[in-house]
RNA sequence: GGCCCAGUAGUUCAACUGGAUAGAAUAUCAGAUUUCGGCUCUGAGGGUUGGGGGUUCGAAUCCUCCCUGGGUCACCA
């Protein structure tokens, strides 16, 4: 699509200037509706008034020369300000042919000198398991991580961990009261769960205490700050920070559980990480930024002691950066690591951040921040922004006990498509393993679409239950379509690549060879928009289009030869791009199902 | 209250960033098929794009004022 833009484009614009004088050079084509003949358009309404013209005698002006000079167009018709070029079926053949000898069609090769992105995603506290709001967030950022890679960057997926802190300590103090020494081992308890549930635990206990202290006669204030779990937990916390010995053995052993439990819900949700940054390293680092900052009279102290910025001329307030006692708070720690992570890495032209859309400001301070001190690299940092998930049942509070493992969310998934599947009756001749290897990536791939087809930006409702529908715009259903595909090419005969020029075309054809025109722009647009829904709405559209037109043509067995290996050539690249476009997602395409 | 985001068929989402008659799925209804009110197929209805005003050849999209929902305005992270 973007060659025969690119060269309509040059047609039209040698027109004008032979004709009116004028340069333009930028046109608006786009595809043809379905319901008009042709296959591009191009939208004349811009030009009538530099060329002071009708918009059909224009359009019939133009069509005329494009019939002509083009070895592409072979008719025109003119509906209002649009102009509807038919194009050659050679065009097409010549297409297909120029694809079907490209093995990652649509995948831009990654040079050395591809910029360097850092990817941050996930980033989790270690004082619970994850939960349904770090799908979205993990599914987002490894879909990200995977386009922009498409799209010919480099990428180095990271995250930072939230290993320190009042609430890490909150799940200690109860093991360490209540816990009998149990270990995910004694249990057989996914360490993250375990840690988990002594943080609820600690909260219950917390809330009988300020309800005795309540009780007792002290007021709301007293009770929570004098409840003795949480005095013991703030004990913790300066143990902790003093560097006690046996505190941080503890802390260190603790979180190792929650990182091993982690790792499996990873594995399982198919995401990985190229490095991993620790809160516990990191929140100490940024003073030095903040006397760089000073030195530049972009911050100022207070009569206190404390530094803060002024981003009142950027219309945002004035913000805390150090406090009284010299002590960092979170923005210390993000300018911190964003210098640290450009130390780590010198190539790195920018960063995106996963992180949810109720940090929208703090990222908005952060990045502006880094500007004024003046990195190369804060003019390319992106702050990937996503609405929380909720469910039919209501929204997700985690103190409200309402919030969706992810453990349960992901094995519940592939439940219900294990069940779906066995009614479909396809699984014969599959061993055990491999069944529950298909419905782990049936679950899982309607977790993932019904998700990322979702703009980011907006909230989710999430329906289990609709999302493993096998029909309908599910991960499920583009999942199908594959492995019928695949199904179909087991059974045709082997053809040759190169295709006679002249093979007529139907119109349906036409329209799915129009669609796979447009995969690379679509892995483009959605790697300059951070935004995998692209890809998904995109996958879509040429699911169903294959789909009807697959629906009444015989593909196999029909001879004129030609013809037939145009049709299995096609079903062969559609699939295929099938295949490319869903592992973006990070959604596995089995060839069976 | 200030700032940010969202609001599109009953529902869940699209609409190539200003283009043609706003599209799919799902639900509903009507037919067809039939070991099944369950699977499949065909078709239909369903919209003042939250509301008003503005910008222009043209607005769901841009500007403005309201309305609704969410977020955020911490010396928490």
């Amino acid at each position: 699509m973007e060659n025969i833009e690119k060269h309509l484009q040059g047609l039209v614009s040698a027109y004008i200037a032979d004709r009116y004088d004028l340069t333009i050079t930028t046109f608006e084509f786009q595809q043809t509706r379905k319901e008009f003949k042709g296959d591009i358009t191009l939208v004349t309404f811009p030009l009538l008034k530099p060329l002071k013209q009708a918009p059909e005698a224009l359009g019939q002006a133009i069509g005329v020369y494009l019939k002509e000079k083009s070895v592409f167009v072979t008719d025109f018709n003119v509906i209002k300000g649009f102009l509807n070029l038919v194009l050659d079926d050679a065009y097409f053949i010549r297409f297909l042919n120029a694809i079907a000898s490209t093995s990652s069609f649509g995948h831009r090769p990654i040079t050395e000198k591809a910029p360097l992105y850092l990817i941050e995603y996930s980033s989790p506290n270690t004082n619970k398991p994850l939960h349904l709001g770090h799908i979205r967030n993990n599914v987002l950022g490894h879909a990200v991580a995977n386009i922009l890679e498409a799209a010919g960057n480099r990428v180095h997926k990271t995250q930072i961990i939230n290993d320190r802190g009042i609430h890490i300590c909150k799940s200690m103090v109860a093991w360490m009261d209540y816990g009998e020494g149990r270990t995910p081992e004694s249990t057989g308890i996914k360490g993250d769960q375990l840690v988990g549930n002594y943080y609820v635990r600690f909260d219950q206990v917390y809330k009988e205490q300020i309800a005795a202290g309540l009780a007792a006669g002290k007021t709301e204030e007293q009770a929570r700050t004098e409840a003795p779990i949480f005095v013991q937990a703030q004990t913790l916390l300066r143990q902790w920070e003093a560097g006690d010995p046996t505190v941080r053995a503890l802390w260190k052993k603790m979180n190792q559980w929650v990182y091993d439990g982690f790792e499996k819900t990873y594995a399982a949700l198919g995401v990985d990480f190229d490095s991993f940054y620790y809160e516990s390293n990191t929140y100490l680092l940024g003073k030095s930024i903040i006397d760089e900052g000073l030195e530049k009279k972009l911050f100022y102290t207070k009569d206190d002691g404390s530094v803060w910025v002024d981003l009142t001329d950027e219309g945002l307030d004035e913000k805390l950066l150090l406090r009284a006692d010299g002590t960092a708070v979170y923005m210390t720690q993000d300018l911190g690591t964003a210098s640290q992570r450009y130390k780590d890495h010198p190539s790195m032209k920018g960063m995106v951040y996963t992180v949810g859309n109720e940090q929208d400001y703090h990222f908005k301070v952060l990045f502006l921040i880094l500007k004024k001190l003046g990195y190369e690299w804060a003019q390319s940092l992106y702050h990937l922004s996503y609405g929380m998930v909720d469910l039919p049942s209501g929204k997700m509070k985690s103190r409200e006990g309402t919030v969706v493992d992810a453990d349960d969310l992901i094995d519940q998934m592939t439940q219900t498509a294990a069940q779906l599947a066995k009614t479909h009756g396809k699984v014969e001749g599959l061993s055990q393993s491999e069944q529950a290897k298909l419905y782990h990536q049936i679950g899982l791939g309607a977790l993932k679409y019904f998700i990322l087809k979702v703009d980011p930006k907006k909230r989710i409702l999430f329906d289990p239950e609709a999302s493993v529908d096998f029909n309908g715009n599910t991960g499920p259903f583009i999942q199908y379509t594959h492995a019928r595909i695949q199904s179909i090419l087991r059974k045709a005969p082997s053809i040759e690549k190169v295709l006679d020029e002249t093979v007529p075309l139907e119109e349906r054809e036409k329209a799915i060879l129009n669609l796979l025109m447009q995969y690379p722009s679509m892995v483009k647009q959605a790697a300059e928009q951070y935004s995998p829904a692209v890809i998904a709405n995109y996958l879509y559209d040429l699911v169903r289009a294959f789909n009807s037109f697959y629906q009444n043509t015989p593909i196999l067995g029909v001879p004129p030869q030609s013809v037939q290996d145009f049709r299995v050539l096609m079903t062969q690249k559609v699939g295929e791009t099938i295949k490319n476009a869903a592992l973006l997602l990070g959604i596995h395409v089995p060839d069976q199902m």
